[in-house]
DNA sequence: TATCCGCTTAACGACTTCTTAATGCTTTTG
DNA sequence: CAAAAGCATTAAGAAGTCGTTAAGCGGATA
């Protein structure tokens, strides 16, 4: 598993980080709520394990960006040393799929890791299909009716959100976060981006997929389909 | 949600079970493993709580096979008054989602329940009824008797706001607030904002659901319906 | 080193949306 | 009932956004 630890303790941090890539698990350090918010965005982990306690942005901030701004459902497992009824609560209000409090065991932290992981991925299957539009995540191929499509990077990253959000409105701001993460680039680049995926998706074929809603941002959807 | 207890002491399923329902979920009851299990596999749960100390079937084995044989995967949150390592690591190995220790507070119950059957279901979309008019805050669609309408972004940030609050009246200065923020036009470019509305929304169909209150402000209702 | 590829930047026209202002109608108020 | 204030309607220009194209930069590749 891919595993990213936010916690501003660097013995906890090293600690839990030593035990877990031990275990075989790949794990991602953040001393602070915004660069681990920035990595959670730009990158897929299988699993968060999010300290409350932090310099700058704390863990409810960092919880509740990732879920509404950034809407990445990463699982979240939250850490604190403070054991109140409320403190739990809100963790699970602000997004959080799990909550330990310190002192913790090791094994029973990578046992609840592994579950939110198998949740986590029973939701996101492996291929993503919107009308005779795939995109499989596993061998990063693209394909329309069966013909193979290639794309860049930054198609890929834009295509993946749109096809995932769809048939919802992913607004620009969004969208630009998810493929540069908090240094957007000075110019407007992500219009040519679009366009060179729209070329790439939508041209060859008769139905195009991406939709433009003016001042907000973009939706991908098959206009046969049925939408509520 | 629908919720399953298996829990063969009758006090702590009355009490978990009454506490859910006050909070509106509906509860089913098993005193065992075996009519448990059963009751799993023929109904489709939102989420079950299970006991590990049960007569007959233990809580582990109801688990077990729960997911290899049945292959049902209906979040299961575990049960127990011993708090060993030991226990807890094989509770998740067969299967478990959560585990909690008596003893809990109903509340963090619950929220457990929600986040567990959170995931794994389809998120559904948000919508806004009023009347035959509605609102689609995913998709940004708009429609009326099922046709669909088209708004540019104020329209629909005016929209949004009328029919949040239907049947009552918004003031112009909320909707105006709730458009620019703090720095308004210096015109009063909210009548014609609401005027264009008015063409999308009102002025294709017979009844008008946009009111004018002189003086005050805007209300959005349906005639039809019901009023206080 | 030369070439390719992907990304950014800039520029331009087309288009959409917003604001402003002018005019006439409706409601309120003294 | 008349004046004043508030509102509806319309049109036109300003401002902003989008699609498109092309040039330049830098890293990777051969």
């Amino acid at each position: 598993m891919k595993i990213l630890i936010i916690e501003d303790n660097p013995d906890i941090a090293a600690n839990v980080g030593d035990y877990l890539e031990d275990r075989g698990h790949v794990v991602d350090f953040a001393g602070d709520g915004v660069t681990g918010l920035h990595l959670a965005v730009v990158n897929d982990f299988d699993a968060i394990v999010l300290d409350l306690m932090l310099p700058g942005m704390d863990g409810l901030d960092v919880c509740q960006k990732l879920r509404e701004e950034a809407r990445k459902n990463t699982p979240v497992l939250m850490l604190t040393a403070r054991d109140t009824l409320e403190q739990k609560l809100q963790g699970f209000k602000t997004g959080a799929d799990d909550y330990m409090v310190k002192p913790f065991e090791l094994q029973e932290l990578e046992a609840r890791l592994q579950v939110l992981a198998r949740r986590g991925k029973a939701v996101e299957p492996r291929v993503l299909k919107v009308g005779d539009l795939e995109y499989n995540l596993d061998t990063l191929t693209v394909s329309r009716e069966g013909k193979e499509i290639t794309l860049n990077p930054t198609g890929l990253k834009l295509l993946q959100r749109l096809m995932e959000a769809s048939p919802r409105v992913v607004s620009r701001h969004e969208l630009e976060l998810r493929v540069w993460g908090e240094e957007l680039p000075d110019s407007d680049s992500l219009r040519v981006h679009i366009h060179s995926l729209r070329n790439a998706i939508d041209k060859p074929f008769d139905v195009p997929l991406i939709q433009t809603r003016h001042g907000i941002g973009y939706r991908l959807v098959h206009p046969d389909a049925v939408q509520t």
